[in-house]
Order: C-alpha cells, then structure tokens, then sequence
DNA sequence: TAAGTTTCTTGACATAGATCAATTATTAAA
DNA sequence: TTTAATAATTGATCTATGTCAAGAAACTTA
C-alpha cells in the first residue's frame, strides 16, 4: 500500500460518499485506495485518452474540467463540466472516439486504471451493480441534454440550465458566461440575448448568482428531470401544476 | 418452462448471437429463455413505460420500431431506430423520463422484466460485463449523435448518415426518407435539399439503395467509428489518408 | 389499370441565431 | 491606482434552415 495519501481516510470518506461506491465495506473501500492513483493537474492542461492511454476512471477531488470533443474543422463541443465528485470515464469511451479532458481550475483527481475497474467489477457484485448506474445515469443525461439541444431555443436552453442549477447549487453560476455559452451549444452573444429576453421574465444574473423576482420565474424552465430536486415539484405550490 | 415458442431452439440461438448475451453458457441461456416473454406488437402501437410500467429490457426479434420523446409542445424527437437485434432498455431511463416506443413495422420483441435482469446481473457476472458494454455503446453513440447534430449542417449530416448506413447495411436505406429527415433533426424539404447537394458530389439515392458515381464519394462524410466497419480505413486506399 | 393516398420535391418567404465590428465592463498586472 | 488584458454587451448584417403552399412522384387499393 503506497502512501501518496497524506490524509488517508479522508479520501476513504470522501470515496464512500459517492454513488459509484455506494454499500461497499470499509474493508473493500481501504483495499481499492491502495490501488487508487493520486494526481494533480494545472489549469490549462488536456488529457487525451487516446495517445497517453490513460483511458480508467477519473474521479474529481478538487477542481474543475471539462470533457470535451474537438472535430476537423476545429469546433468544439462541450459533452460536460464537472467539478467536485464528478467522474469522467474514458474507458467506456470507443477508443477511436477521441475526446479529451481540459482541466478548468487546478484539480486533483483520482484515477482508476481500466484493470482495476474490471477486476473489480468481476470479484464484486455491488461495485458491478454501481457501475451500471453510473452508465445508466450518463445514459440518461446524454438523452436529456440531446433534447435540450434539438427542441428548445436559446432563451429556454439558458432558462433550462438555470432552473437545474438553481435547484442543484442554490443558484450559484459554476462557470463563465462563455464557457456556459459554449456548453449551451450557442456564441456568447447569443447567451447575452437570450438573458435580456429572461431579465424582462424577472430572472437575473448578479455576481454569478441566480436572482428571480418573486422566486418562482425559473419554474417555468423546470422539468421532470429537474423538478426531482425540487420540494415543491408537484405540490399545489407548484406553478406547473396550477393550471392543469 | 411455459411454451410460448413454437421453436424453441431458433430464439436460444437468436439470443447467444447477440452480444448481450455473448459468453454465456448454453445452459443459462435456456433458463434465461424460459424467463423471457414474447411479445408481439402490430404497425402503430405505442409502448410508454411510465404507465404500464414495463420498464424492462426490449429485445427486437423481426420489425421495426422508434425510441422517441415528446415534449410539452407536442414536437418529437427520435433517439433512435432500432431493427433486428436492437435492444431498448427502458429499466435504465429514470422513470420521470417519459420516451415511448413506437412499432414502424409489426414487431415480435423478447422482453426480459427489470427484477430478472438485476437477478441475472448478480448471479452471473459474465452477464453483468455483457451489461455494461451495452451501455457503454448507448453512451458512445448518444455522444456521437449529439455531435453530428450540433458541429454538423444538413448535407453533412446526411452524408453521415449515408455512410454509416452503407458500411453497415450494403447500402439500403432502412427508413423513409421523412422519418430519417426526423431522425436526422431537420424537415423533409430540408433532406431533400441536402441530398440534391450530394447528387453534385456523386450521391444518389435510387429505389431506398444509396450509388456512387465512383463508389469513394461518402468517404468524405466517413468518421473514425463509421471507419470501424470499413476495410478500406486507414489504408493506401482510403481517401481520407491520401493527403495526410 | 385507374383513382385515391401518401410521400417527396420545389419555390417563395420568414426567422433564429451566427458573424463581424464597435463599445463597455470586469478582472488582472504593474 | 493606473494600465493592460479579457469578458460581456450591443447593433448591424448575413445565412442556414424552417414554414407554407403547390405540384410531382410513388405507392395502395379497388
């Protein structure tokens, strides 16, 4: 067992609280550390999976990054931001699919060699069943984010991401306007319009923070997926149900 | 053992050709089939999950059919089209994700319910990789399609789609050409339009069979993973390498 | 084969959002 | 604090693709 952890059980505790190691025993959690990679990134930096063939599981300790997908022509496309106990899993990308990981803020992430996730999911059946959620969860994303692009405009995409950021980061922007502009699939100038539209509907941006007038303007954005986070989704104080 | 298969034998090799079920003992294979209900679908039939609640696995064993989602505006989007052998897993959706099923083409499909599925994935751990590979391919194509809809415009876009359909299938269009202009993201005015341009560059479509004046045109529409089923890939032969 | 449907194509036009260029705000560095 | 650099906004265009309407082609069904 290396010791590249100075603080060895706070990386247990942080491991146990993620999804992806949900029910597995202290003793297994303490065995897949010793084989857990500690490494740290700059700001700036890009991982390609396809020439360093660093293609396991990484697993966000601090930080933030993107994983993105460059085409010919040069044009990026942002497939998600991922910040604290995110996991980016390029071993389950097609190895000719050459996506790549820009770190975003300097980061620290854990990583888990392609080897040791498949052993691990042969010996142990509970890790075998996480990491199908795990997929099944991207899977899922993936089809949201894919409707998100194709059936709403920009002011209601930019209205989409706010309502989920509300309901997920108590309303605090994770990122720059053009980075979210960019992840939204649209300029920059066409974010700026899109919330000029919002501001007249009485959601703002002040200092990276969501305001909303009365408090209720973003719920017009929600949907199933994000009301899920959402006490009042469904209840009689719900202004989507209102009317119906 | 209930009797619902006339021939018996013909589904078990059905099954043990598909990669779900890949590595998997002949014995298993016979258990597994006497858990699996045929179900048989006629042109025009909706399957939605959220209602009747079979949420589990749908194996396509002749027709067609359509995974799509319908949002509040009534406008729908296609994720995808599935023939023989497709598999739809609605167990993996969320269940406030309401896609639904619609049979193009009277449909026998194999349907397996999510508490056997999740007993298969405990007990069988070959089954359990087999598992996550198919999700793992879910999530390849779904972050493949997301980029072919947004970096691409409408003729690239068909011509994407024409040359995939002919590494995969010898050339023969497996749909309308208004369905596909769905699938594709765009009206049927604009597939038309788009595959006037292509008939510039050499592209035809005669009878639902994609020609080539050369036969090499749809090379350049080709793409690291449409190359996958291409001999031609990579060589001294393949277009895209010549000036490279 | 003819009549009736449905699907596909074509043209004219409308429009959301991109692009380009010029300011104005913010943030970082000196 | 001032200056430089970067990010965000605004206005003026441009363009790809959607919409609408009419006609042509391709299937159905009698």
């Amino acid at each position: 067992m290396d010791n590249q952890f100075k603080n060895y059980t706070k990386y247990r505790h942080f491991l146990s609280d993620l999804a992806l190691f949900e029910k597995i025993s202290d003793q297994d959690l303490v065995d897949i550390l010793s084989l857990v990679k500690l490494k740290q990134y700059q700001k700036g930096e890009i991982l390609r999976f396809d020439v360093e063939k660093q293609s396991g599981l990484y697993i966000t300790y601090t930080g933030q990054l993107k994983l993105t997908k460059i085409n010919k022509n040069g044009e990026e496309m942002i497939l998600s931001i991922v910040g604290k106990s995110g996991i980016i899993s390029p071993m389950y990308f097609s190895q000719y699919y050459d996506a790549s990981i820009e770190i975003l803020d300097n980061a620290s992430l854990l990583y888990i060699s392609e080897d040791i996730v498949n052993k691990l999911i042969k010996s142990n059946s509970i890790f075998s069943t996480n990491i199908i959620n795990m997929l099944a969860e991207n899977v899922q994303s993936l089809m949201l984010t894919a409707e998100v692009w194709r059936l709403k405009n920009t002011k209601e995409r930019l209205g989409w991401f706010l309502a989920s950021t509300n309901a997920n980061n108590l309303g605090k922007l994770p990122v720059s306007k053009s980075l979210l502009a960019s992840y939204l699939g649209m300029t920059p100038e066409s974010l700026s319009r899109a919330l000029k539209k919002l501001n007249m509907e009485g959601i703002h941006i002040e200092n990276k923070t969501i305001k909303q007038t009365t408090g209720k303007e973003l719920c017009s954005y929600c949907d199933k997926i994000i009301g899920t986070n959402c006490e009042l989704y469904g209840s009689k104080e719900c202004p989507l149900f209102l009317n119906t």
